[in-house]
DNA sequence: GGGCGAGAAACCTAAGTATGATTCCCCCCT
DNA sequence: AGGGGGGAATCATACTTAGGTTTCTCGCCC
């Protein structure tokens, strides 16, 4: 059998979690063995403060929010996060929405908005679907994440000659552009291709792009 | 006076179109008012049929749709745009809307989904923000279109030649890759560098990421 | 003192640019 | 049919410039 493959048949998503957010603990319940029964695993919360206050696990996972919550709304708490540059996809569900609330939603960047009753397998679809997202951006996420801390390790002047070389420079233009001689500028040039791990020049140039360096 | 302010005192931007497609003629007659008093031009549809029957002008531009149409649904015609790949941003309308129906807009990319009845300013800021959206999204495309024209003029060794040189290989690793001579090699890479316009080494790398060329 | 920036000298490799020549193939004209 | 032109690819030779490394030396500043 396929070690992937959860014991109930269905694949486990190596590392994922469902957070689910809602007041009524029988909504709760129910949604953890929806999850549960297809090899996810679960987080609960009975309001958004409790999850703010929480520390989430730092795998691929996705939010599954109802609108209204004791204290901040699921709305609020989209904000909250957003705010806070944490980009989980969430699942809305509601029993009283109106279309306002499901634009709002959306546009503050939701997977899905679903009205109550929903089927188990709309709510599987969208929830698949976050975690996929959130696993790809987990992906992007870490390479940049990667990029810069080898950045962080240049001096001031590394980084200058950095951004000349990625804008296409020549040695000798970047020398003249920041008053020293050319082959200070080598020097400086190799350091920075040595501690970015690049292994050529147009290694370079795409890791300055990932990094968002600006041509100066 | 600033010759980009229009005579009502708003900002014209430069060259925009609103299309309104709405079978209802007083609604498309009192949009076309509220967009033309501030300066922006217009075009009226009856129905989805009529818009995709017509040549649109290449400007930036949008769409205000009414959900409810004769013939084509907005949503069948905004999945037929997609379909086309034709990404002009919709702002969507309706009066008898539900979330269903708004949740499945906002998924296909619309910028909005308004309830009738609706604050003329609602409607003026989703339709700037679309026009904002769909000019930014044609520089970016003419910026592809441009490079690939270029890519077109190429002949399949100068392609070769290109996507490895973008991956980072140096000459010699190339023409013992593609089994030529090292000076083979540098007369194609010579000739890429003329055709694609490109200044430097970094220049041509990013143009490689940008018509999205794969490493080999 | 050690990290950082700057630089000199020497040396080597890589890249880029002619010039010329050959071959192959395709197309057009007589 | 035959001939010519031209684009494309290939390679050689020769030369110039750019890029990169090593070693060693200063000066500065914390």
């Amino acid at each position: 059998m396929n070690p992937l493959a959860s014991p109930h048949g269905l694949t486990s998503d190596q590392e994922s979690v469902v957070f689910i957010v809602d007041d009524d603990e029988s909504v709760r319940r129910a949604l953890s063995n929806l999850f549960q029964s297809v090899g996810l695993q679960v987080q609960e919360f009975g309001s958004a403060a409790e999850l703010l206050h929480s520390k989430l696990p730092d795998v691929a996972s996705c939010l599954v929010l109802d609108i209204r919550l004791p204290g901040l709304s699921g709305l609020d708490l989209q904000l909250e996060l957003t705010r806070a540059d944490i980009h989980i996809p969430i699942i809305f569900m509601t029993g009283h929405g109106d279309i306002p609330m499901s634009v709002r939603a959306m546009k503050g960047g939701a997977i899905d908005f679903l009205t109550k009753p929903f089927r188990d397998q709309d709510m599987l679809d969208s929830v698949m679907t976050a975690i996929k997202r959130d696993r790809e951006r987990r992906e992007a996420q870490k390479a940049v994440t990667g990029l810069r801390e080898h950045f962080e390790t240049l001096t001031e002047r590394e980084r200058e000659v950095l951004a000349l070389v990625a804008a296409g420079l020549m040695n000798k233009q970047i020398a003249a552009r920041i008053g020293v001689a050319e082959i200070t500028v080598k020097i400086h040039r190799g350091r920075v291709m040595k501690k970015m791990g690049a292994k050529s020049l147009a290694d370079l140039v795409r890791m300055a792009e990932m990094i968002g360096i600006r041509r100066p």
